[in-house]
DNA sequence: TCTTGATTTGACCATCTGGTCAAACTCACG
DNA sequence: CGTGAGTTTGACCAGATGGTCAAATCAAGA
């Protein structure tokens, strides 16, 4: 395996196409279905010399994902106590969207690994997410006890925004298969907004 | 493999197995992750006796997937044109959550398949689920029509039943990490007949 | 250019996995 | 009971898969 010096430009290239073919691979065929050699293929190295930069294919499996998991994190985190209610919660919905629309093979990533019980990543649940979830359920909850918006199940608030915006990535062929030709987006964009406005307001 | 007079009684018995262990395996670790040795296992049967009943594991997995449909489709199916709109949708989700309450197993192994490009459901999809969905989404509209609920766009309020609902099971991990020992399904019955009533709402 | 560390690879290995087969065993029924 | 069909299994096979290794090749600084 390379030194823990400073990367050489061919480390940083090929260690960068290699996250890259194992986004598409793992998210496409889940972790046990995922081969190596399909990695390698997909990076344009050989076995051996994938191997040379990731000692195995779980490590491959683990850098990927928390690499992404503050990309995955940071609308959320975003979150402002200090702004308006309403816009907060819908801009936070709308990237959301945006994020199914365009990192479709992110989202496939997670759920992917979620929908297995999410054997490796279950510390991460329990303990980041868990923590950025309660922390922003304690605004929205401030927002509510202020009557600036309904209500609600903060937690069960957050789940149905994942759902919602998650759905048309994770399940991507089925919305398809019903739509047709129709862009899902085109469609789920004002559905989710209409959707939020009116289960906000107090 | 068994001759296809009447099924004996071992082959009832074994068949059932066979089934419900599949169904237990696949879920929990998609196709691909699942072997035939753990299901045999599961089942409390050799691997050579498994394949005496079924001859590969893509036909187990086959059979548990058309066996299950109906009755996955089945809350859609019930949707009735003559009903009260309100109460028909209503019900319908409360059985698409209680199903993700009680047959989350079934839920996750759609899920394991959808995600992954559903590359031996596609057909389902695109022939049954898409002539059930337009059915009702035709009921749906014409409810919108005679001003009963607000107008939405169809697919897209079915999309947002299944998402919500299934999020419960297919991301259960997921949900109770966050939850911790809160129930989830206590929070989001009302969670979401809540949000249902206020979408519907013209 | 030369040297040295970085990079790449062909050959190889152990294990896992889906599936086969012939032989053995069990059961129901005449 | 005896017998033939139904059931079960140990042994086995071929291919896939994750991973190793020594040898070969390459790249960059002295």
């Amino acid at each position: 395996m390379p030194k823990d010096r400073a990367p050489t430009r061919i480390q940083k290239k090929n260690r960068a196409a290699i996250i890259e073919a194992a986004l598409n691979v793992f998210s496409a065929h889940g972790f046990r279905g995922a081969t190596v050699d399909q990695i390698a293929a997909e990076a344009g190295l050989s076995k051996p010399n994938l191997l040379y930069y990731f000692p195995s294919k779980e490590a491959i499996h683990t850098a990927l994902l928390s690499g992404l998991l503050d990309v995955w994190l940071a609308p959320l985190h975003d979150l402002d106590e200090t702004g308006d209610p309403l816009q907060e919660i819908l801009s936070y919905v709308h990237r959301k969207l945006q994020m199914s629309r365009e990192l479709p093979r992110e989202s496939r990533l997670f759920a992917n690994e979620l929908v297995q019980g999410a054997p490796r990543i279950h510390q991460a649940l329990s303990n980041d997410l868990r923590v950025l979830v309660d922390e922003k359920s304690e605004i929205l909850t401030q927002w509510m006890d202020q009557g600036k918006i309904a209500r609600l199940h903060p937690h069960h608030l957050i789940f149905s925004i994942w759902a919602l915006t998650q759905h048309y990535a994770d399940f991507d062929v089925q919305v398809r298969a019903i739509l047709g030709d129709e862009d899902p987006f085109e469609g789920a964009e004002p559905f989710i907004d209409t959707l939020y406005r009116k289960l906000l307001t107090p």
